[in-house]
DNA sequence: GTCTATACCAGGATAGAC
DNA sequence: GTCTATCCTGGTATAGAC
């Protein structure tokens, strides 16, 4: 139904806050869009901060579960594909929450520092499924960076903004892969 | 002289804005810490914005410098190694602003919208070097992806707190380098 | 479920005394 | 150069009518 209003609400939310920023999206803008006024908000959300966390929710939950599936598999390196593949996934499915996740983040810890704390943890166990057994410091290092040039998805769009879906992912599961030392069939590497 | 109340301003409200963000920084909060009262930072400062502004400065300018080198280079892969190398040692001698671009993205774009659009220009400037001459959409989307790769140097400080700069330029290097297809001594990656 | 009206608070910014 | 006092704007939140 498109009389669902706190639906409405969290399609123009979204669009605004990764647009302007969560700290420059006021509530009587929200409001005017969605067709409704600034305190009739609160009637379907608590608090703006509500509101926010409502649209990181689902981002959240699919990180985890990536995390949570990576930790089941052996680490080799089709495996390490296949995990950069499902973070990859993950990005391109959310985002507009991915945006708001890099291009605000100072906004958003405020807002809600427990979901961030959640997020920070998620990243450190694929970070620390990536890096492998028993990680060099390097490892660690190669494994972070992995994970940012996934994040070229995200980013992307303000230099390449027509580039396809398609297009990043099958170059950028190769750029990453990369950096943890795979070729791009998914084989290991040669060692150095 | 420790009497340079504008250079205590610009150390202050660095350290605030990195780690708080810009729009949850009061300027009551850096008066205090600086030991002054909000109304005299704008005998020393007009804005808050100009403050940011002074304090961004220095990493456009060496950002640009880069970019311009760049550009009189042919684009070896030795020559690719080198721009990487310099764009990794600027970020890492700018940390703290560095970081206020990346994590405050939103807030930094309101706030100095020119300045943000000539770090774009920049960007694109440095991405169209390092993509190469005639570049496919791979290459271009690789480009992105190896500086993404090299701003782990940033984000790693949340997930590595005690690796040494000398590590992350080693690793970093090595990690853009292979996005975009080099071996780990800046020649040609043997091609596909 | 949605609206009007209103109280409240915080932050940026300015005027003018010292 | 620094202070006190004050203004103005705008977001947040609540009460209560419809």
């Amino acid at each position: 139904m498109s009389s669902d209003t706190p639906a409405t609400i969290r399609t123009v939310a979204l669009g605004l806050f990764s647009t302007r920023g969560y700290e420059q999206t006021s509530l009587r803008e929200i409001a005017e869009r969605v067709g409704l006024t600034k305190a009739s908000l609160y009637y379907h959300y608590p608090s703006k901060q509500a509101l926010l966390l409502d649209l990181l929710r689902p981002l959240l939950d699919q990180w985890g579960e990536v995390a949570a599936g990576a930790e089941s598999l052996p680490h080799t390196p089709a495996n390490v594909r296949a995990v950069l593949r499902r973070c990859l996934d993950v990005l391109l499915r959310n985002r507009a929450a991915a945006g708001l996740f890099v291009r605000d983040t100072a906004a958003v810890v405020v807002a809600i520092a427990p979901i961030w704390e959640e997020l920070l943890q998620l990243n450190e166990r694929l970070h620390g499924w990536l890096a492998g057994p028993r990680p060099a410091i390097a490892d660690r290092i190669r494994a972070v960076a992995a994970m940012e040039a996934l994040g070229a998805a995200i980013s992307s769009s303000a230099y390449l903004p027509e580039v396809t879906d398609d297009e990043l992912r099958g170059t950028l599961l190769d750029a990453a892969g990369a950096v943890l030392g795979l070729d791009r069939t998914g084989d290991a590497g040669s060692p150095p």
